[in-house]
RNA sequence: GCGCCCGUAGCUCAAUUGGAUAGAGCGCCGGACUUCGAAUCCGUAGGUUGCAGGUUCGAGUCCUGCCGGGCGCGCCA
């Protein structure tokens, strides 16, 4: 049991002492002011409310309760609006690193997902192109969600739809033929809504080297599409992996239209009366459920929208038994949702187990230069771009650095600097420079077998630099434990950033102070503590990097 | 015009989902390397949280109305 968990177990247990009803969360938080205790909790102001009693009783009986709970508590206190602050037993919180150490990449796993199986939908994007800058973020936190959750105990895949069927994939297919035609010395225009990026004269160069001029009469637009769309969905898997972002599942749209599944959940939407024609095209009473107008499902052309094949999949999502799904949306799609929601409603199934996420929109900006990215606008940064100049540290550090839901400006000359704003090398080097001590121990010819850290007194680590490095170690569970009820990875990333803070400003006391250093030849006793710490340190920091993916280098 | 998101220090962003004195980084200024890695640390300055009301013990956070920015509003995907 964590810390944290044994703390708001003795306050629960204090309240029930009084007789209480609890149906009240109990929050415990580590107060920004030293005054203000090891811990506090807000529970007497919450509990006010439903009591009808004043804060300050409820708090005062709460302390009054915690005398009982002398080894653990050390001191209660209640305070001016009805917080209740703790001073936990020393010992408590040293006993936190011999916990990290023993648990090692367990350490910080928490039980909140208590083995449901969640879906998480992210990317997405079209096999029309490459990935861009776009993409990247929801790429990026959606993974990290991922794996957060798994983290957080629930059972997680990944999967990533991709629309490979409808008339963008012929405009594919025939832009990708113009480009072959153009390669072999034809004067073949790229069409209207064709695509013009340069990736698909890459493509093109490819089609020729293995099938020659031998399509050169070729109307086989289907074949052109088929290659392309190989091509490109190749590349957006090797850039994604390269991103350190997976997948278990790659779901095609087309699969749902040759299966007969679009015209099967059409009838049933038509069976269950959601859907009528108007105009020569059928409709979905989206309205009913809270939508702003009713959608097209079957144009009258009798193509099929975009909707519809994605009706089919998310019926298919639910038939798949999830205890919840997530989607990951571009900032551009929130429009969406409440077709989506609707759609679902509309075959019976419960809107509530979807939970949409909406990423806000990226903006690059590059000296003076600003671009935004919408989907459709042309002019992009592709991932590949970004990984090759950047790499996937610095990249996803980047992107995981703030809420999803404001928008994000990428300043490119800032993540080309190695410094500055981007802090993934300020949590690296904390890193680095802990793996040093170790080195600097071998070098002092301290015996750093296993035994010797894992025997050490911590009680002996009394300094406030190591007391608060400790208390920031307890709480990754609780930061895991949040991330993953938010969904909001940028808890991570704050998180590393002030655990590292806490250990430079350690790190650096030992320059001032030599009896503050953390490797000291003539006390092997205090030195085997200090680096029990230093290596409960490093564990949390691997755990709470893995969350993100991002490395963590013993050199840099 | 309607809907969603955002508005916090000069800049980029936090604020434990209603809690204590609104915090970091960058930038400015001033300090700390003969000693475990200075990609670091310490300090100073910087605020009517866009504006105006409301809800309550308590509001950056919730509700209403404005102002400003972004994104949507298709028989596109």
């Amino acid at each position: 049991m964590y810390l944290s968990e044994k703390v708001t177990s003795i306050i629960r247990r204090a309240i029930s002492n009084l007789n209480q009803i609890i149906d009240t969360d109990i929050e415990i938080e580590v107060p920004r002011i030293k005054d203000f205790g090891d811990f506090s909790t807000n529970v007497a102001m919450k509990l006010a409310k439903k009591l009808h009693q004043p804060p300050m009783d409820i708090a005062r009986s709460i302390v009054e309760e915690l005398q009982q709970a002398k080894p653990i508590i050390l001191k209660a206190e209640a305070v001016k609006p009805g917080f209740v602050n703790l001073w936990i037993s020393p010992n408590e919180i040293t006993n936190v690193i011999h916990q990290i150490l023993s648990e090692a990449e367990e350490y910080g796993r928490v039980n909140v997902g208590n083995g449901k199986r969640v879906l998480v939908e992210f990317v997405s994007a079209n096999p029309t192109g490459p990935l861009h800058i776009g993409h990247c973020r929801n790429a990026v936190v959606g993974d990290s969600i991922a794996r957060i959750l798994k983290f957080a105990g629930f059972n997680v895949e990944r999967e990533y739809y991709f629309n490979d069927a409808g008339a963008q994939m012929q405009n594919l297919g025939k832009s990708l033929r113009a480009r072959y035609l153009q390669l072999l010395g034809k004067d073949e225009p790229i069409p209207e809504d064709g695509y013009y990026g340069e990736y698909l004269v890459d493509i093109a160069r490819a089609l020729v080297a293995e099938k020659k001029d031998s399509l050169l009469h070729s109307n086989d637009i289907d074949f052109f599409t088929a290659f392309a769309t190989k091509h490109i969905l190749d590349s957006i898997k090797t850039d994604l992996a390269d991103l350190k972002v997976e997948f278990d599942h790659w779901v095609s749209e087309s699969w749902f239209h040759r299966q007969g599944k679009v015209d099967e959940v059409i009838d049933e939407l038509k069976r269950r009366n959601m859907a009528y024609e108007k105009d020569g095209a059928l409709w979905l009473k989206t309205t009913q459920f809270g939508d702003e107008k009713d959608r097209v499902l079957v144009k009258s052309n009798g193509e099929k929208t975009y909707l519809a094949p994605d009706i089919a999949y998310h019926k298919n999502k639910y038939e798949r038994h999830y205890d919840q799904l997530i989607n990951v949306f571009g900032g551009d799609h929130h429009g969406y949702i409440p077709r989506l929601k609707a759609a679902i409603q509309a075959l019976g199934y419960d809107p509530q187990k979807l939970r949409c996420l909406v990423i806000q929109m990226v903006t690059l900006k590059k000296g003076e230069e600003t671009m935004r990215f919408s989907k459709r606008k042309g002019g992009f940064i592709t991932i590949r771009e970004m990984l090759d100049e950047l790499g996937s540290d610095v990249v996803r550090f980047f992107f995981l650095m703030r809420t999803i839901d404001s928008q994000l400006v990428f300043d490119w000359e800032l993540a080309k600097d190695t410094s500055i704003d981007n802090p993934v090398y300020y949590v690296q080097y904390a890193y680095a420079r802990s793996c040093s001590l170790f080195k600097k121990a071998q070098e002092e010819k301290i015996n750093l077998n296993l035994s010797g850290i894992s025997q050490a007194n911590v009680n002996l680590l009394t300094l406030p630099e190591e007391q608060s490095i400790i208390k920031h170690l307890a709480l990754f569970p609780d930061v895991v434990r949040r991330a993953a009820e938010v969904l909001e990875p940028q808890f991570i990333t704050a998180y590393l950033r002030v655990l590292t803070s806490a250990f430079h400003n350690y790190f650096t006391a030992g320059t001032k102070n030599p009896e503050y250093r953390i490797v000291l030849p003539d006390n092997p006793e205090l030195t085997y503590a200090r680096l029990a710490l230093v290596r409960a340190l490093q564990i949390v920091i691997r755990n709470a990097m893995s969350l993100i993916s991002v490395s963590t280098p013993e050199k840099m």
